[in-house]
DNA sequence: CCTCTGACCGACA
DNA sequence: ATGTCGGCCAGAG
């Protein structure tokens, strides 16, 4: 089952999967906890492939603004605020509510 | 094989 | 404070 694990890709894949429930996170911490805090975008993107994926948890990774830019590649519903509130996650118009409340940092968290 | 883009973030003018 | 640009990895055309 382990493919590459030397790509970039499986780490972010495995950090999303060790997001607790009803916590977030965002692109920037992954990528920064990864070592590429300018890797931002690909981290997203590495979604892409994730979303495929059960055991990976996209909708539990937003921008550093709390925000959930991604939610228009859940389906274009608000599927994906949705599956934050089932978690305990309030979700604002797109803005999750204290976000820093409900923050989950993995370099601290993981460290 | 070469080029471009992608769910971001931070720096600079 | 607002707008623009660069950057990193990997996949699709």
């Amino acid at each position: 089952m382990k493919k590459d694990h030397s790509g970039f890709f499986e780490k972010v894949y495995e950090v999303c999967r060790q997001i607790p429930e009803g916590r977030v996170t965002s692109y920037g911490a992954i990528a920064r906890y990864l070592g590429a805090a300018r890797s931002a975008r690909m981290v997203g993107w590495a979604m892409n492939g994730s979303k495929n994926l059960e055991d990976v948890p996209a909708h539990r990774v937003v921008n550093r603004n709390g925000m959930l830019t991604g939610k228009s590649h859940f389906g274009g519903s608000d599927a994906m605020a949705q599956m934050l509130e089932a978690e305990g996650v309030p979700v604002n118009d797109l803005q999750i509510v204290n976000f820093q409340q409900y923050f989950w940092d993995p370099m601290k968290e993981l460290s």
